[in-house]
DNA sequence: TATTGTTATACTCTATAACTATA
DNA sequence: TATAGTTATAGAGTATAACAATA
């Protein structure tokens, strides 16, 4: 895919158009794959009413109970302003309880509720299928390739990192404007 | 990779916690791949005030001289509705021209000007040293591999297609709730 | 002084709906 | 009737700032 011929783009109907270069671009086709999984994935959480991130946040308290808030958002990258109103709502549709803890007073360790740990199992479930779907195409190796290209891709950018390692602020990048 | 000294933690009282599961499942890999990659790409495009969208219209416009907006938008899957007001700054910052169409008049021929491609030439060189920065992490058998995989894993989901096989509406999904 | 958690708020993306002018 | 393009607008998701309680 290099130079576009006029006339083969005369040959064809004018809507049919290609992206060129774009298409060999690492993180133009990332991003098409995570929306293509993604509009599945959010599907198939739609079913329990979860978006990917009340999934997450579910996930995670279930594999560390009594974690607090800001445990939880920083191996997520939530922003605590915005980790309270996603946890307001998983604690009143009574999915996850806020326990006040002994230690330090400031925090809340967090615990799934009955109802929260059977509605997750269901959802991981469902999560299980359709990642058994993406498997199908890719065959299982591909799959393990994939994970180790991906993490390998997946690093804390100098730009995002202070001096001495750690991330800045809240655990995001600084904005850029457009 | 991510936090240097265990013990660093522990004095901030941070709980050391993981993911657990979520850390091998594809869709979690892709997204914290793509946020990765793209805080970096966005930052080496905000140099030249560019937004990643914005980048890849003027690099099909280059590709597709003439193109409408109806095709610029269909091929990248930007709604016709928010793909006017990302051309007008385009427009006026000189990077793009809309030219009438006499075969249709409902239709606008675009263009880069001179500026545009001037722009957008110097962009993608620096677009391509981030590549090269990719590329850097996972060698170029890696590269080309990480393309292939993704390419099978983009797909047109059955829920994104009606029974005749075209895509709904305006190219895109249909919403889901949270 | 620093951190946890909350609220308020703003900005960006992306979505739908309604409209026009052409076809 | 259907399509190209525009405008208005609403909803997510994600960002900052300021604050109270606690460390």
């Amino acid at each position: 895919m290099r130079e576009p011929d006029p006339r083969a783009r005369q040959a064809r109907s004018e809507r049919a158009i290609g992206v060129g270069r774009l298409q060999d671009q690492i993180g133009y086709a990332l991003r098409r794959a995570q929306l293509s999984v993604f509009a599945d994935i959010i599907a198939v959480l739609a079913e329990f009413d979860l978006s990917p991130a009340k999934f997450s946040v579910l996930s995670v308290i279930r594999e560390n109970p009594g974690a607090s808030s800001s445990d939880v958002g920083r191996v997520l990258e939530i922003r605590k302003a915005n980790f309270a109103p996603l946890l307001d709502a998983l604690e009143q549709r009574d999915l996850v309880v806020r326990r006040a803890s002994e230690e330090d007073r400031r925090t809340f360790a967090l615990y799934l509720t009955p109802k929260g740990r059977a509605l997750l199992a269901r959802a991981t479930r469902a999560q299980c299928r359709h990642e058994a779907r993406l498997v199908a195409r890719i065959g299982e190796s591909g799959r393990v390739q994939l994970l180790e290209l991906l993490d390998r891709l997946t690093q804390v950018s100098a730009a995002t990192v202070g001096a001495d390692g750690r991330p800045e602020e809240d655990t995001k990048r600084p904005a850029r404007k457009a």
